[in-house]
DNA sequence: AATTAAAATAAGAATCATTCTTGACTGTGG
DNA sequence: CCACAGTCAAGAATGATTCTTATTTTAATT
């Protein structure tokens, strides 16, 4: 029963533009699957599930989404080494921690009223515009 | 052709073997690349470099030997988003900051008596066996 | 509704860092 | 001397990502 895609009746809990990005059908397709499930996907996993609702959408499409999206602030790319960048869209100050036992991933915050940069020692004059966080281990039970 | 290992006359200030890895001459360039520099270089700079003294040694060697010396934690690699790893020597706990204006890559240690891990909201029983730290920005004059 | 220009997309080719494969070489020990 | 294990050089293969091109969609306008 899913319906026609002219028009922009069904279910549109999305608005139109966010942050000067238009949401395209995909964009908005890729974005609900960063917010619903909230596993930190790689391009390709987001590729696979969005391929349900979109089945004839190409990789590269989503690649371009999740460019798009991450150029407009409303996501942030996730690295761990080299491996496929994962995307997330919680845009409040944080790490991501890495469970080896199960391979999920984990967003880590800081205590309350920590600023990463006040407990480093930055070179006077250091403008940091960028933080990323990232850490490997196990959860003991 | 790859000349001598027999000789360990010249100018041999490296051990034959470092955490149970056998030093080589490939090794030991790689090594004293990193350690003599201190620029945090990609695989391919130290290839560059490690050239002019082992022309003969090619980039899959570098490769090679920049793994066996990160698996006997000689060095450890630095990431930057996907681009190429970066190799460093400095194993004490410490970031790195990517000055976007130079495209120099510093060092950044805590200040004293910091553990990155005692500012971290970290869940109940969980072992951290990996940081990785990395900022971006500038420093203003 | 038709027209048009700009933006977005699909498909597949290209790129590039890294890893893998293969055959040759080195050093060691029997 | 001979076989073995470790290392190496060279180039092929891999895999994530980006690029290219032609097509489609969108928004604005008539």
């Amino acid at each position: 029963m899913v319906s026609d895609h002219t028009h922009s009746s069904e279910n549109d809990d999305f608005p139109q533009e966010i942050n000067g990005l238009r949401m395209t059908r995909q964009r908005k397709e890729v974005y609900r699957c960063l917010m619903e499930n909230r596993v930190h996907p790689t391009a390709q996993d987001v590729f696979l599930e969005v391929k349900d609702k979109l089945p004839q959408i190409s990789l590269a499409t989503v690649y371009n989404c999740l460019e798009a999206l991450t150029q407009h602030g409303i996501i942030r790319q996730v690295h761990f080494d080299r491996e496929s960048c994962r995307y997330c869209p919680n845009l409040l100050d944080h790490g991501h921690f890495h469970d080896q036992a199960t391979g999920k991933i984990h967003d880590v915050t800081f205590k309350p009223g920590v600023k990463l940069e006040d407990v480093l020692d930055l070179p006077p004059g250091t403008v940091v515009s960028n933080i990323e966080l990232t850490l490997r281990g196990t959860i003991a039970s």
